[in-house]
DNA sequence: CACGAAGCAGACCATGTGGTCTGTTTGGTA
DNA sequence: TACCAAACAGACCACATGGTCTGCTTCGTG
């Protein structure tokens, strides 16, 4: 294996991303990404079969670093308390802490602009966005499953609902705080949800 | 006045907004826009300046009808009770009650489209998305400050950021509709969010 | 009924776009 | 050191796209 080219690669990803985070994927020319990735033509294609291809890896990529995201935090959780409901709220509140950070990282999520453009084909994009979502749903269903058999939940919750519901509220709050340009909208509803978990799940804000 | 116009105006506003809706502002050409609208070059140049005045036109027309929206259920919401609490939760029933119809007439949300992907001028398309956003707060804002003072809530509940959570869902159930291709998925979290309000404001399921 | 402007049709144009092709450099390997 | 494939660089191309222009049709009005 002659020169490493994962480097240019991973430049050409990188500088994709912050712009289709800003701009969307149709308005994102691969000219404009050659030029902030400081790469040229020969390389772009050299490294992705088409703008498409590019697409997918992006996702993929986002994707994975996303589920990533979700194990971290989860381990994090667990190893704060040994009462799921507890799990549950602690794993929220890692997020609420850092929806600072997250917002002014990336002004909003890369899902949207795949799955609102679907001008790539279903198969290629839409799996590793599903694959995450369904991640963060049983990770959090299964935690919110065994604190509703510790304490008492509403009649009829939707518990599978609920854990989708963090999801939900990660993408809304993108949508709230990029609206408003507002970007501690997302830090309100992260800690909105946190509560109205902990009112359900009967974890008051105490040790 | 020669003959009238308006008609295939909204013509091509219906026919723009549909395919927005499905492929985004960017990913949407105007001849795609003349071809299912049925009319021409010249008319469409003729009513709108250019491609961007015609996205101007849509999310104006969209938050219009938004916002009349959310005045209408209101009145039917306050029609049902006189206690606030119930009328912000007969509020969000009454938009569960329309959740499947809904999701089969738009796929997504128009706001996402033009907040997501802005390469319009912020000041002509963030200008009347704010303003809905804005009145979905301050009318679900007053009933919730009411009801608040009625039955206690929990100690430091955010009610504007409960207020705008309702925004949130429905931009969020949007996307996880979309992503899992299953439309269902808006009315599970529009419920599940009137399960939490009642469970906030103590508001039972009964009449 | 003339006429003028709004409404509309469609050929046409300039440019931006995704994608190709040829050529050159680089670095591991026999 | 000769060699070769991977890694790039950038000119080039075909085409879609936003936008213009000329001209025709329709209708209210003097």
């Amino acid at each position: 294996m002659p020169r490493d080219g994962t480097a240019t690669r991973n430049r050409i990803l990188d500088s994709a991303e912050r712009l289709v985070l800003e701009r969307g994927f149709g308005a994102t020319s691969v000219d404009a990404v050659i030029a902030a990735s400081k790469s040229s033509k020969g390389a772009f294609f050299h490294h992705f079969a088409s703008k498409d291809d590019l697409g997918r890896a992006l996702v993929a990529r986002y994707a994975a670093s996303d589920i990533e995201h979700l194990e971290r935090y989860m381990a994090a959780a667990e190893a704060e308390s040994e009462d799921p409901a507890r799990q549950v709220v602690a794993f929220v509140r890692l997020f609420e802490e850092d929806a600072d950070d997250i917002v002014a990282a990336q002004p909003s999520c890369l899902y949207v602009s795949f799955v609102n453009e679907r001008q790539l084909d279903p198969e290629g994009t839409a799996e590793p966005i599903v694959e995450a979502i369904v991640a963060w749903r049983v990770r959090l269903l299964e935690k919110m499953r065994a604190a509703a058999e510790r304490s008492p939940v509403p009649e009829g919750l939707d518990l599978e609902a609920l854990a989708d519901h963090v999801f939900v509220t990660f993408e809304g709050a993108f949508i709230l705080a990029r609206s408003l340009q507002d970007g501690a909208q997302m830090r309100r509803q992260l800690r909105l949800v946190r509560m109205l978990l902990e009112q359900t799940f009967g974890v008051g804000p105490g040790a």
